[in-house]
DNA sequence: TGAGGTAATGCAAGCGCTATCAATCACGAC
DNA sequence: GTCGTGATTGATAGCGCTTGCATTACCTCA
């Protein structure tokens, strides 16, 4: 299996060239080879100029497993969603791949899907892999908890502020969207909402933020319907057929996605109702599309970018060995005036 | 900066236990625990429920840095794509994650966004990485290409698929694509087509095929736009501004994408026109939108999940040392008629 | 009873790199 | 001239795992 040696060759042989190959080129040792590639203003410009020269003509190429496993930092992170498809995450993910990329770090896939033992099993491929960090939008369990508690690297929580993170926790707080729309919806002179949320701990929280709102507020009962994860555009069209039967239709629907609220918009219109006037629709995600139809989507939205940059940050000051900073990172949002609500 | 051993010890050091650990408490040897970990069958079966016992009481984790190291064999595949927001290759990605995860296996993603020299930076980490096999969407120029010849694993270019790929490829023809669509949308009358497309060279191969077969048929010349990567709604506006302009309204508006597709019906409706009949319009990619809208777009399907579940058969085959069966893996497409156009 | 298998395990040499420690060298200062 | 000082560099012991080969135990069949 392993390919032969072949030492005394002048001719690069199939093999990948290695640090050894490159240091006996530069007639150098293999350590200040290293040193180039990891810290190159300790090495001599001369020597360096020689490495360079060496590292182009043997084309080698770092191998960062055997560079992970001598230093135990693999510069990788992993990265825990739930699915990918039209997610609320991605502004999150891909500023992050991007950002990271430039420091050669690389980003892990880790889809959680929405069955919690899957959560683990990403974990420990994680931890596995010894990467420097994880973050994850995953609401973690106890045995999950747990297992984060024996991660040595950098946990941090992303999309939420629980009270008490394992690690770091960068997000905003969901119950105070929750609360802000309820005001917002009771200005707007609306009376009679239907929330329609996706299952899930955080859409929970906004709306349980919403109804204690609403109600401090002098507001009545506030409807409320289920959804499954992902919340899509497919959904809407059972939402909406369900509504008509309620015995009172509601004036406004908050939904747990703009691409629903999309797809309730487009139910609305083709049944004949005028949006907002005869029914109001308010999304959250503040994705590309809420600003782009017609009528333009009220919604909520959160900086997913500034959420990955706040966590690179992180990782970066935890590179350093110095204490966190902070717990957690409220990075806030903003709630959206447009057409529909 | 290593942590000191405590051999002898008998509370759990803070260090992470390693083979060693499981063998000596599993009083076998660490060859033995790896091939249970490995290739259960092949240990008998009183030590593995040893080794079971020994692993859950250490609470080990295997470190994959280092198994890659020894085998050569990562268990991690690069998946490169432009971009992720509002990404046709989602799904693919999607299917990818999910069914490698199934199998121990994980994505590491590569954003190599529209500059091509971000492609090179990607391999290069893949490679770096000794990543089993490399999954792109990036057409390659030459300097990627010679890269890519000295990758050992295994590259597959997906959603499309190029005369002489390097390794193989999984995709279908752009250029049919085309031609479909200029048969299709002559057959229903269209006359003056408009090809909005964004840069890039499928999109590209698309159009070319599109304008010869509209020839070939008898159809005149061809208006075509050009519109930024990635291709969002925040474009539509301005096409739709620039087509008013034109000194005769095309009839029908071939966008390289659903999204696109979606914001220009949006835009030609709040000016009044309807659609189909007074402007049709047709998307590629058939995504979750294309048929929640009103109207439904008519589009082009693509099934990425099979294009990944293609690519992970191949990476298989691969692994078990066999030639490739195959070099060019055809899914196909599907025009999907829906009211648009 | 012993040769010939087969199944299960152990031994130990790496995989390619990093990091510690020590060695070397040039250069002024004393 | 000698010695401290800082800047470079070399030698080398691992990092934690896999795997080819050797070994042992236990059968089967002549």
């Amino acid at each position: 299996m392993r390919p032969a040696k072949c030492k005394r060759m002048n001719e690069p042989s199939t093999r990948n060239p290695t640090l050894d190959d490159v240091a006996a080129l530069a007639s150098v040792s293999t350590a200040t080879v290293s040193r180039y590639l990891n810290n190159p203003k300790v090495v001599a410009a001369a020597t360096a100029e020689r490495i360079r020269e060496a590292i182009a003509q043997t084309g080698y190429i770092p191998n960062m497993l055997a560079g992970g496993l001598a230093s135990s930092k693999s510069k990788m992170v992993s990265v825990l969603i739930p699915h990918l498809t039209d997610s609320i995450f991605n502004d999150t993910i891909q500023t992050m791949a991007e950002e990271l990329a430039g420091a050669g770090t690389t980003v892990m896939l880790g889809l959680t899907g929405v069955a919690p033992e899957r959560t683990d099993e990403m974990i420990l491929a994680a931890m596995g892999r010894r990467v420097d960090a994880i973050i994850s939008t995953a609401p973690l369990g106890p045995q999950t908890r747990e297992l984060v508690e024996r991660f040595p690297g950098l946990f941090i929580q992303i999309w939420e502020l629980p009270e008490d993170p394992p690690g770091i926790a960068v997000g905003f707080s969901h119950r105070d969207v929750g609360r802000d729309v309820a005001r917002f919806l009771q200005t707007r002179g609306y009376r009679r909402p239907l929330l329609v949320t996706a299952e899930g701990t955080r859409a929970r929280i906004r709306s349980d933020g919403f109804v204690e709102e609403w109600q401090a507020l002098g507001g009545g009962d506030v409807a409320q319907a289920q959804v499954d994860i992902p919340s899509r555009f497919g959904h809407a069209r059972r939402i909406f057929a369900d509504m008509r039967r309620m015995a009172e239709l509601p004036d406004v629907v908050v939904c747990g996605s703009d691409y629903l609220a999309q797809g309730l918009i487009v139910e609305a219109q083709a049944a004949g109702l005028r949006v907002p006037d005869q029914l109001a629709v308010m999304g959250f995600g503040n994705s590309a599309l809420a600003g782009a139809m017609r009528p333009t989507i009220t919604t909520v939205d959160i900086d997913g970018s500034r959420i990955a940059r706040e966590a690179i940050a992180a990782i970066r000051h935890h590179a350093t060995g110095a204490p966190p900073i902070a717990r957690s990172i409220d990075v806030g949002f903003r709630l959206i005036e447009r057409e529909s609500a």
